[in-house]
DNA sequence: AAATTTACTAAACATTGTTTAGTTTGTCAA
DNA sequence: TTGACAAACTAAACAATGTTTAGTAAATTT
């Protein structure tokens, strides 16, 4: 009796391991097919219908796996964010303050550069309206923003920034790497590719100034 | 003869000149009936059908004066810089080249928040992809950003910025001003409604102290 | 008055997201 | 092993979309 219950169980959860396995992967299967034709089309060209050709399944059982289009592309965005703070977190061992925001400032960009698709999910399109009803959704979007905030005050208290302002001078930051990723993104055709390094090198270079700004007056050259 | 001769052309120029005038009077009740379900609820909700039905006609209709839906919002995508930049013209009146520039990323950013759906439509949603093939379309979008080089160069030849480099320093201050919209126009249930023009007034005093960073040092306080 | 051009539309088409109702396959107690 | 049950999957249909076709009725020209 003992065995015919541990093989019972056993079973069962050998069965239902599998089960979840499958269903994970399945939905990324989902995830995957879905940035491909992203990638090749933008919004416009991922329709259920393709997904479920390029996976061999029918456009039903998608919605075995998604509520909803809308769904799909929330849960890439959800990966994006989490990718996004990661590569953030990197420079939380850089000591110096200044170093380790203008890093910030750095890493910020190139992510944005080389992940254009979840870039544009993140914080350019508005196609996957917001599914905010859930605070927990948005929580890798909010600790990389506690994170700016926090490298920024440690600039502060260290003497740096016109302002004191964290609030402000962090959304001020924001909004200068955001402009300069999302114009590159969208706007990148505007821009003979040869400058293009140039104007991302120039950019932060003012980033720089920007952030070192008290200290460089202090100097005075 | 003669008499004869004039009327008809008489007669037919009234009568172009009405055909012009509705065409031109359909075309724009198309465009506001179009801006109007947009400001509603956005892209998604702008459907051929509601058009024609908002302006009482057929859908067909709408195709004999839009090519397609595409072409609807890229007229009013040039609507958009039309405004934009004849409101950016009004700050050359102002001589000192530092305060023309300031005043122009201050109008730059007042009419992107006056003008949310204009400005989403210029420069954040990729929507209606576009249509690029013809130059002259763009020609408005090109004059205002050459009016921002111009005014940089200004500064940067009465002594202002760290860099000479003008085209990397007109993409920068126009990468902080469209990260400040942008972010405020898309992102800004993140940011409490009190916060906001505290926000907005902050950014652009720092966008003041990059524009005046050369003359500041030198001051040293 | 007849011919022609213009302005318009009803109806159809293909494609979309999504649902329903049902089938096939896998799981498990007996 | 078998019969009941659940899980995985799908064909077919639905309503809504952008767009086209083929045609009508009115305005204009001859």
């Amino acid at each position: 009796m003992f065995s015919k219950f541990t093989t019972l169980i056993i079973k069962n959860m050998g069965i239902q391991e599998r089960k979840v396995r499958n269903r994970k992967e399945m939905e990324k299967h989902v995830l995957d097919a879905a940035m491909k034709l992203y990638l090749k089309e933008g919004y416009k060209n991922v329709t259920i219908r393709k997904i479920a050709k390029t996976i061999e399944y029918s456009p039903a059982t998608i919605y075995l796996y998604f509520k909803d289009k809308e769904e799909i592309f929330f849960t890439l965005q959800k990966l994006g964010f989490k990718k996004f703070y990661t590569e953030q977190l990197s420079v939380q061992t850089i000591k110096d303050p200044v170093k380790r925001l203008i890093a910030h400032g750095e890493v910020y960009v190139k992510f944005a550069l080389e992940n254009k698709e979840y870039y544009d999910l993140m914080f350019i399109t508005s196609e996957p309206v917001f599914m905010f009803k859930d605070r927990k959704d948005w929580d890798t979007g909010v600790n990389s923003y506690d994170l700016l905030k926090q490298n920024v005050k440690s600039c502060i208290d260290a003497g740096f920034f016109k302002s004191k302002d964290v609030e402000t001078t962090a959304f001020a930051l924001w909004s200068f790497v955001h402009g300069v990723s999302s114009l590159l993104i969208k706007r990148g055709f505007m821009i003979p590719d040869e400058f293009k390094k140039h104007i991302v090198k120039g950019s932060l270079e003012i980033l720089g100034q920007i952030i070192n700004s008290k200290q460089q007056i202090t100097i005075n050259k």
